[in-house]
DNA sequence: CCGGCCATTGACATCGTTGTCATCGTGGTT
DNA sequence: AACCACGATGACAACGATGTCAATGGCCGG
């Protein structure tokens, strides 16, 4: 099939060892014999073949992208930064999702440990980090899910939607729904908090009523409905992600209510063209990405130094949903 | 590091000869063996060296996909397809982007051919398709860039495109804006001739100015507000990608423009949940990918009928944006 | 003129796996 | 009783690269 480096030996007429130096970078071989080697090398259109390359090195030019999902913006946006960079380098991506399964995403871990990838770049999923083997180079991004042996690039999730909060209570709003995921990510947990905390600064009582749980944008959507329902409904409602932000969005959309306030945390295409634009908490994914892959090729490189947990700013886009003041005068609490 | 055949050999106490048959299906070796074999590799976790097994057999448990971008919405669900319908056969993903560059498009290609991917799912740009050697299965997708030697998955551009501007005509438009990336794309010609023949169709002149490119939200922006400027302006505007529909809609907005009638060709998240909602051509990606893999997989298990050339059916989603109708009368051209 | 040093080069083993072929023992056949 | 067929197993080479170590030859100093 292809040239090998037995091919380009016969035709420069030299030891397949002196074809191996030249590839090699070219130390200690006479610069005649570099010049013949290299134009065998062009007439035989060569490539190392990296299977024994990767066989006798134990390592292999490539490194290993674990997300969520590969359709979501958030994730294919990382997966874009990192092929970008891993190309610069001469690498290629493997890449994997880990859907809601814990399991499986150690077993993509895992996978990708055993075809020996430089480094993973990997957006955890509970405990699924532990399948990481020390020694090996990853970089966590977006959670940590209490981790501390690994880089790891986040957001400041619990003080970014205190933040978050803080603006639409800053708006006049005194009943603010929260709508996202349920508490199994970390991030998650970390924006509940962060919610429970914007209100105990303000002085409110948390409504529990108020927390409600739903995976994916139609059960967003039904459950920002059954808030829109309640004796009581918010004036606002903060968004976890963007696909809760999503629901949100449709349920008032069906209700007829444009008078609720909208807060997402995530940025996603299009929410600067929705009547009204919405004001989200940009997580900005791309610097995430880039941070993540500078400390996973100075890992590579060999950097041993301690764990290094980054936290890149957020940043409050304001486009208008969020700062729509609460219908007639604030209602009191019971 | 981790255990190899020899180690489960010595394990088992049979030969490493042995411990590969087992591993391969375990014809030809007694049950006592096999149990002993198997036992010996779940004790010590055994998996088979990739990178001894690829030299060997001169092939890997992979399959390259390239696409134009990684972030874009239609090639991040082709991708996660891909991985999804992979797994499934214990396969790896490799991704790679294209850009608009077909140089890098080719060598995309060939470095995936050098890793000896099983089967390649390529949306190509240009000529990059030439890049592949006979013999490798792969599959286009999207677009077939003038290539019949290799299967494809494509829409019928011309045909729903057509039907699509007649769609918008049906409803009284008589100048009808056609916003798409330039021409180079092979479906951006299939939908600029599908637009004229709609018109031709009608027994309509085509006005040459009505046909604006620009690559990218911001440049569409800028087309559009420029198509809206004429002096006789449209009264729809056929938008060929969602990022054109997406400039368009933006410059419509920017303008204040309530009364013009848009069509996307390709559906995206929130074109739903738009003011008007936006009425699109669904390509119908997961559809797409999901018929490609079964191509792609057919050909890796040795299938070498003729190429199959499959046109995955489009569908209109009505939404309103493409259903309003022209403002006052209308007008007589030039 | 000889010994030794250095630059250059090559022979060979090795990485972990599978294909080829040989070997071994057993049981049935003549 | 001798032979053969066959099932089960193993020794060895090969895939294509690189590390180890030795060999070669020219040049310099003594």
């Amino acid at each position: 099939m292809s040239a090998t480096i037995h091919d380009v030996a016969r035709e420069a007429d030299v030891s397949i060892k002196t074809v191996s130096r030249v590839i090699n970078g070219g130390q200690g071989v006479a610069p005649v014999t570099v010049r013949l080697v290299r134009e065998a090398v062009a007439a035989l259109d060569y490539h190392p073949n990296q299977f024994a390359r990767s066989l006798r090195s134990g390592a292999s030019d490539t490194i290993g992208v674990i997300v969520d999902s590969l359709a979501d913006p958030f994730s294919a946006t990382i997966i874009s930064v990192a092929e970008r960079r891993a190309m610069a380098e001469g690498l290629d991506i493997f890449v994997a999702s880990t859907g809601a399964d814990a399991t499986r995403a150690a077993s993509q871990i895992a996978r990708f440990v055993r075809r020996r990838v430089r480094g993973l770049l990997v957006m955890p999923y509970g405990d699924c980090v532990s399948a990481v083997p020390a020694g090996t180079a990853a970089v966590l991004i977006d959670r940590r899910s209490g981790f501390d042996t690994f880089d790891s690039v986040t957001v400041a999730n619990e003080a970014s939607t205190r933040d978050g909060v803080g603006h639409l209570l800053a708006h006049g709003h005194r009943r603010v729904g929260f709508l996202g995921p349920a508490p199994g990510f970390q991030t998650v947990r970390g924006r509940i908090r962060g919610y429970r905390r914007a209100l105990a600064a303000a002085g409110m009582v948390v409504d529990e009523r108020l927390i409600a749980a739903a995976w994916g944008a139609p059960a967003a959507e039904l459950a920002a409905g059954r808030l829109l329902a309640l004796d009581e409904p918010p004036t606002a409602i903060f968004a976890a992600t963007p696909m809760a932000g999503q629901g949100a969005f449709a349920a008032m959309r069906a209700a007829g209510r444009t008078d609720i306030a909208l807060l997402v945390f995530g940025d996603f295409p299009m929410a600067d063209l929705l009547t009204p634009a919405i004001t989200v908490i940009d997580q900005d994914p791309a610097g995430h990405a880039e941070a993540a892959m500078d400390r996973l090729f100075a890992r590579i490189a060999g950097d041993d130094s301690p764990p290094l947990h980054q936290v890149v700013p957020t940043r409050l886009i304001v486009r208008g949903s969020a700062e729509i003041a609460p219908a007639g005068r604030a209602r009191s609490r019971a």
